[in-house]
DNA sequence: TAAAAAAAAGACCGTTCGGTCTAAAATTTT
DNA sequence: AAAATTTTAGACCGAACGGTCTTTTTTTTA
């Protein structure tokens, strides 16, 4: 790994968190250079534009969240146990404080942001297929009622976690831990 | 009304689409004075900052679709018809096609504006409480079952709509429809 | 309709923006 | 350790930023 290897990557691990909570048109270079502690010409030798920058935070945060998630479900012992430690990591862990980058980045990309949007697009599918697998998984292993729809419940799921996330923020833990718990009890109407 | 009050409403409304577009800091004076049709002089002797200018764009677009929303309540003959016609304005309103102001200025001001944090939370508030009041009138009314809690149940409803929103407008307008459709499901398990 | 008052235009301000380029420093190769 | 190469610093660039101020135009009052 070449020094400019390193120091790509630690400009992007530094500049990620500011991103994710600035937003992308709200964090300025001197922003970035000021995390990094590093001038202009360290900064655009690694990137060719601060946009750069910022796709590769969104998919650095991303994977650095999904690599948590992953985690959370391989630890899992069946479909509601693995659902269940899904949901803690997103209610609980450090790395969600300052919000689902998904959510973050996606607002804001949406209308304005092609590219952005298309890394925000793959992000959002691979999070319902997380929640997909398990459910799926649990169909075939006869721990869930052959009657789940698991597509259907699967972005259902996402768009309840997502909007969680975003009343935590807005008003409070508590409800994050309000529309989490009732995903919870939802769930367990199906498991036979 | 005077000129002057005309021309800052004009201004309002000029301008609150593209910030809830482009976002706060992603919308600068110049698009505000393109989209007006006004100089500079004629947007500071009615606002005195950009921020003034987002924060009353906020204020109006939470207005507007607040009493869409309201209007669609009155109409409704039942609790589940409330709720329904509610659900329906979010899925199809025209002035929802550039999503929830809500969603699109929450996220970018949460960490950053406190002004405006304030000012969402607020309408946070009162879009839960147009969930609590459906549900908790159901209830008295003998529509509803008595277990249902409607404080947790008009929370989740609120996190579901904003989710779906956000992967509307991320994956496609069907996962809107999906989400919209399964908490219609959901409510009437709950219908006696 | 004339005088007074209010509102809008647009030149102007300093600052900051994203980005470039050369010279210096650090790293890598030999 | 010396030479060759890569990487970083930071001065510099034009453009765009939010915001001010004086002048002109429009609206209101008399």
């Amino acid at each position: 790994m070449s020094k400019a290897d390193r120091t790509r990557q630690y400009i992007i691990e530094a500049a990620a968190p500011i991103i994710n909570k600035k937003g992308m048109a709200g964090t300025s270079l001197s922003d970035i250079m000021e995390a990094t502690k590093l001038a202009k010409g360290g900064i655009y030798g690694n990137f060719e534009s601060k946009e750069e920058i910022c796709v590769e935070a969104f998919l650095y945060l991303r994977s650095q969240l999904a690599n948590k998630l992953d985690i959370a479900v391989s630890q899992g012992k069946s479909a509601q146990d693995k659902l269940f430690r899904l949901l803690d990591v997103y209610q609980n862990d450090q790395s969600m404080m300052e919000g689902c980058p998904i959510l973050n980045f996606g607002t804001e990309a949406d209308d304005t942001n092609p590219v952005m949007k298309e890394h925000i697009k793959k992000a959002t599918y691979s999070a319902q297929r997380r929640f997909f697998n398990i459910i799926e998984e649990g169909i075939k292993n006869k721990e869930l009622s052959l009657d789940v729809n698991a597509e259907e419940l699967s972005i259902k799921i996402f768009a309840m976690v997502e909007g969680a996330i975003l009343c935590g923020k807005l008003v409070g833990k508590q409800q994050l831990v309000i529309v989490l718990d009732s995903i919870k009890d939802d769930f367990k109407r199906y498991v036979l």
